[in-house]
DNA sequence: CTCAGTGTTCAGTG
DNA sequence: TCACTGAACACTGA
């Protein structure tokens, strides 16, 4: 679930429901594994009547700016979301339960435990937001800072996306997409790219990017001619449409192209 | 019962 | 240093 587009549609609902107010309860799950370098207890303890200044987001990074540092950072791994309630019942495999004054009540899930959450006094200038690339949303670089990134690049241009330090936020669906959509083989290799392909290629990840973001990452509203649904969908025919659906392995990752269009 | 997976990190290798 | 591979992490759901 969680690429760029679903973060930042957990950064807006969160964003609605606590900016301004204030977290008069915390309850923190015990785990030693998705807490990472704070004990749930005293994440807990100092989360407790914290002031929400706002939500930022980088990348697939998420965090509150409080009225006291540190701040809670928040990452999901391979699944998990921010659920909004009012009484008491608890979503499965909450990990952080948020309560304003006015009894709303704000869960982080984790099922897989592959997700994190720290405690930072300063996340961008700290690992690992710092270790990141710029995030394709709210700073996509110009065309010439772009073909100047991937010259620095080798190997293929999948695995070179999916490296969050080349830009932040780009996970295996957003990368398949984007791919197919600028017409580009996911395992050519990245100083084989010429100049046309690298501004198509640019100019896919800012549109499936804006486009995802702008439906909330909810997948049944993405236009219907993206290879997403092929992907995700069971239907055969669908993918007999698409002139061919081939999946493979690049950047360890399984991966989804289209032979015949992407070259 | 088996296995892939919308992610990250680290050790080992070239 | 760069880059790639594979494994590990942990657990759900098909």
């Amino acid at each position: 679930m969680p690429e760029l587009p679903e973060v930042e549609a957990q950064r807006k609902l969160v964003e609605k429901h606590l900016t301004g107010r204030t977290l008069v309860r915390v309850a923190a799950m015990r785990d030693t594994i998705v807490y990472s370098g704070v004990s749930s207890r005293q994440f807990a303890e100092r989360l407790r009547g914290r002031k929400v200044h706002g939500v930022r987001r980088k990348g697939k990074h998420l965090w509150l700016e409080l009225d006291r540092r540190p701040w809670p950072i928040f990452h999901f791994g391979m699944g998990g979301h921010f659920e909004v309630y009012r009484d008491f019942e608890r979503p499965r495999f909450w990990k952080v339960e948020l309560e304003c004054e006015d009894g709303v009540c704000l869960a982080m899930t984790n099922p897989r435990r592959l997700g994190r959450i720290r405690l930072l006094h300063d996340p961008l200038s700290e690992p690992p937001l710092s270790l990141l690339g710029p995030d394709p949303l709210d700073a996509l670089p110009s065309v010439p800072a772009f073909a100047r990134m991937l010259s620095a690049r080798r190997g293929p241009i999948k695995a070179v996306l999916l490296d969050q330090k080349f830009l932040a936020g780009i996970g295996n669906w957003v990368a398949d997409e984007v791919l197919y959509q600028a017409r580009i083989s996911p395992f050519r290799l990245v100083p084989s790219l010429s100049d046309v392909e690298i501004r198509r290629l640019r100019s896919k990840i800012r549109s499936v990017i804006e486009r995802a973001v702008a439906v909330d990452a909810r997948s049944e509203l993405f236009p219907r001619n993206w290879l997403f649904h092929v992907r995700w969908g069971k239907d055969p025919e669908a993918r007999v449409r698409s002139g061919g659906l081939a999946f493979g392995v690049v950047g360890g990752r399984t991966t989804a192209w289209v032979p015949s269009v992407q070259i």
